[in-house]
DNA sequence: CTACAACCAGTTTTT
DNA sequence: CTGGTTGTAG
């Protein structure tokens, strides 16, 4: 245990502070001049929760209203007060992105630089708490963090090994379900019978498997951080006493995320002393699916009698019209603790909704609107490119944004998209780190055993698991021992022992202390990974060296590769600061916590949003959490919030139309401005004319709606835009496209000869050079020479004018 | 054992 | 449509 920890503990034993640390606090606040600036600039709400130190606090603080502000400066006051020691504080988070921004603001706030509070995510600091009592969870303390991949890679196995075909019984799907029971504090063994049925009945079988080679390779997977600290604590009362004592103030952020197990873990913690500040907004819960309980904070008064309740309501962040449709929409929602947002500063722009034909229409306006938007526009003030975000419901409508903004060269950058650590070369590298760090590490093993192609496949790694499995080893062991007796011959056996040889060198290098940069730049060289990626002619090559390169670049900030990796497993994100002006492009969900001056809010439509799986999943609480998110979304805007939707979108290749969200339909209309589109594009009408022009039941009700009297009203069919759109319904049927290549696919069977011109779904252009039987040797223009069976290309006519 | 063509299934959201 | 997985030929 370090020095300060120890001091900690002792301090933590001392008599506890007054049971009101009012007269403290003003006293230590004479003492100190200036000490309570961090205070001056707070409302009167917002000062009531930073100074309200003793006993239970729920802060219900809505979008834009200082919450962070006021956290930070109840961790001020606690210190600068005397009331606490940094480190008998306890702040918790969610993501790294907030726990990191709450401690930048808390070491500015309080001057402190070392001796901060104890802040991190639950993950991180239960992975803290574990590694010190690692033992009584059947754990070394050195046990390995797995990832999603891991994961799925060790369901996979086991689901194999019970003879249930992986096809029809996904290893996620399972992962999902072992989750869920994780956080919900569900152990095996204690699986309700009424979800005993779960993957067709294994999952409660295969889960107690899964948890047993868990612990065999000593290893944790996300969910059994939480786990098995509120397993320790409810059954080592001395510990919990220990941290009960130590941390005497605890502080929860977006407490209306939690979920069963960490609201077990605060319970298990604040039990004692009952010092717990939650701060939350009940309208912004959104990750319900992940097993978030909006309960939690709806009870927060049952659960700690006497709690004190502070509502922010001032907001600061959005202008009035935004601020009222935003509430417009949330309204809907029932069982709310209820807030009412107020702000002082002006009116400013109402929500601005605009309809589309389709999908790439809709890119392709938003993408000029950004740019007229740079100009300045519609009466507005220029906004630039770091002004502006575009926040979608589900990632993959990012693709068309990315798509125009990449044709028009609009810069822009993507956040939370695919992550760096996530990505093939990267896990493959930590790969080899962990395995030179912790030789026993069998799932490192396994993922590079072949990887760069070592001629050891399937039957050659089976050997190596006999190997190992046989005489109790791990499986770097038992490759060794099959390398000394020579076992496996040819290219694979040499190819092997040289893989054995350089691990032992790696595992000794970091060992004896070299420097790790170097270790890990012999280890990539060595290993042949480096030469693998410039071997490969793929046009991501390239990418990937460049990432091996950004890898070990991120390798100098950490003193070791067993520290680096730590945080690697916990810290998944990816947030490169690049230069230049960008517009953003996010989730909504990973909107949440932000705030930008312009926010394009695309996609509003059944099915897309509020999501069909919601929906179908959710029922009414599905679609209240979309509705919550739908109210996120509004409230990241601070002075123009634009919300589109489109008649037509293109999912899985089909085309598909859909009604406008019905979230539409609840923005309160005075607050809300109707885009009639210029000219070229399509409007309102597009989307409510060619659906109104068939007559099934639903489209009357779209025909009904308000949405489409205010197209009326706005005479979109005067526009030449609508004239066009018409035009268009008329020339692309729904679903013409995939049909007629289908049609064409069937009948073109051997109805070729040498020296045809031909189209292919993946090579393009081509001209036939041989027939042998049903399949055709074709020259392609730009893929080469290939076999090809006849019914998979198309004559090069036919191919060309397929519309659209 | 590898490479390549064919087939198929999937789209929320994340520590 | 796309990417990941499966089956087959070399």
């Amino acid at each position: 245990m370090p020095m300060d920890d120890e001091a900690a503990f002792e301090a933590a034993a001392a008599p506890a502070a007054p049971r009101r640390g009012d007269g403290l606090a003003a006293r230590a606040m004479g003492a100190m001049p200036g000490a309570t600036d961090y205070l001056s600039d707070l409302n009167d709400a917002q000062r009531d929760a930073a100074t309200t130190l003793e006993g239970a606090v729920l802060m219900l603080a809505g979008a834009g209203t200082g919450k962070t502000k006021a956290l930070t400066a109840r961790i001020a006051h606690l210190v600068r007060t005397g009331t606490a020691r940094p480190n008998e504080i306890l702040a918790v988070t969610f993501t790294n992105k907030a726990a990191r921004e709450m401690k930048d603001r808390v070491a500015r706030a309080t001057g402190l630089v070392e001796g901060m509070p104890w802040l991190g995510t639950f993950h991180a600091i239960s992975v803290k708490l574990l590694r010190r009592h690692a033992e009584l969870a059947g754990l070394k303390s050195n046990f390995t963090i797995l990832d999603t991949d891991d994961t799925i890679r060790l369901l996979r196995q086991g689901i194999e090994a019970a003879n249930i075909d992986t096809k029809r019984w996904p290893p996620r799907q399972l992962a999902g379900i072992i989750d869920s029971w994780k956080n919900r504090a569900i152990r095996p063994g204690a699986v309700p019978a009424s979800e005993a049925d779960a993957f067709n009945g294994h999952g409660p079988r295969l889960y107690a498997e899964y948890q047993q080679r868990l612990r065999d390779l000593n290893a944790c997977d996300f969910g059994d951080l939480l786990l098995h600290v509120v397993t320790i604590f409810q059954n080592h009362e001395d510990v919990l006493a220990q941290y009960r004592r130590w941390f005497r103030y605890i502080l929860v952020d977006e407490y209306q995320d939690t979920n069963a197990v960490q609201y077990l873990w605060l319970r298990l913690l604040a039990g004692g002393h009952g010092n717990i500040c939650c701060v939350g907004d009940d309208d912004q819960s959104i990750y319900g699916w992940r097993g978030a309980e909006v309960g939690n904070i709806l009870r927060f008064e049952k659960d700690f009698p006497g709690a004190k309740v502070v509502r922010l309501e001032q907001n600061y962040r959005s202008t009035g019209h935004i601020l009222a449709a935003a509430s417009g929409v949330i309204a809907a929602n029932k069982g709310r603790l209820g807030k009412t947002l107020w702000t002082a500063g002006e009116e400013g722009h109402k929500v601005r909704l605009i309809g589309h034909w389709d999908g790439d229409e809709e890119a392709r306006w938003t993408g000029e609107e950004i740019e007229s938007m740079q100009r300045g526009t519609r009466g507005m003030r220029p906004f630039g490119l770091d002004e502006m975000a575009i926040l979608v419901r589900a990632s993959h409508q990012m693709r068309a944004f990315e798509d125009r903004f990449l044709t028009i060269g609009l810069p822009y950058r993507v956040i939370g998209g695919p992550r760096f650590y996530e990505r093939l070369e990267i896990r493959d590298a930590m790969a080899y780190f962990r395995l030179a760090v912790s030789p026993d590490d069998d799932l490192a093993f396994e993922r590079i055993v072949n990887t760069p192609k070592r001629g050891l496949g399937e039957k050659a790694q089976q050997k190596i698991q006999v190997a190992a499995r046989s005489n109790d080893l791990s499986l770097l062991e038992g490759a060794r021992l099959l390398v000394r007796t020579k076992q496996i011959g040819g290219k694979g056996g040499a190819a092997l022992a040289e893989l054995v040889d350089g691990l032992g060198r790696w595992h000794l290098m970091v060992r004896e202390e070299a420097s790790h940069v170097e270790t890990a730049e012999t280890i990539l060289e060595e290993a042949g990974y480096i030469a693998h990626w410039q071997n490969e002619k793929t046009p991501e090559a390239p990418g990937r060296l460049e990432n091996l390169k950004e890898l070990v670049k991120a390798l100098e900030n950490f003193e070791n590769l067993q520290g680096f990796l730590e945080h690697v497993a916990l810290i998944m994100d990816n947030e490169q600061e690049e230069g230049g002006e960008k517009v953003t492009l996010m989730t909504l969900h990973a909107a949440k916590g932000l705030e930008f001056p312009a926010v394009f809010l695309p996609g509003w439509e059944d099915g897309l949003f509020p999501s069909q799986r919601a929906m179908d999943e959710g029922g009414l609480k599905g679609v209240e959490e979309e509705r919550r998110l739908a109210y996120v979304g509004i409230t990241r805007a601070e002075e123009c919030c634009t919300i589109s939707f489109a008649a037509n979108r293109r999912t899985y290749g089909q085309w598909q139309s859909s009604m406008p969200s019905r979230f539409i339909d609840e923005l309160p209309e005075e607050h809300v401005e109707v885009l009639t589109p210029p000219g070229l594009y399509g409007g309102m009408g597009a989307a409510g004319g060619s659906m109104a022009a068939s007559a099934s039941p639903e489209m009357q009700t779209l025909a009904e709606s308000r949405i489409w009297q205010r197209a009326q009203e706005a005479d979109v069919y005067a526009s030449p835009g609508w004239r066009r759109m018409q035009a268009r319904a008329g020339e692309r049927p729904a679903r013409a496209p995939a049909e007629s290549r289908t049609t064409i696919d069937m009948t073109a069977d051997s109805a070729f000869t040498a020296g045809d011109r031909v189209f292919h779904k993946k090579f393009g252009y081509g001209e036939v050079r041989a027939i042998e039987g049903d399949k055709l040797e074709v020259a392609f223009d730009k893929a080469g020479t290939k076999k090809i069976v006849a019914r998979f290309v198309l004559p090069a006519e036919g191919a060309g004018d397929v519309p659209f």
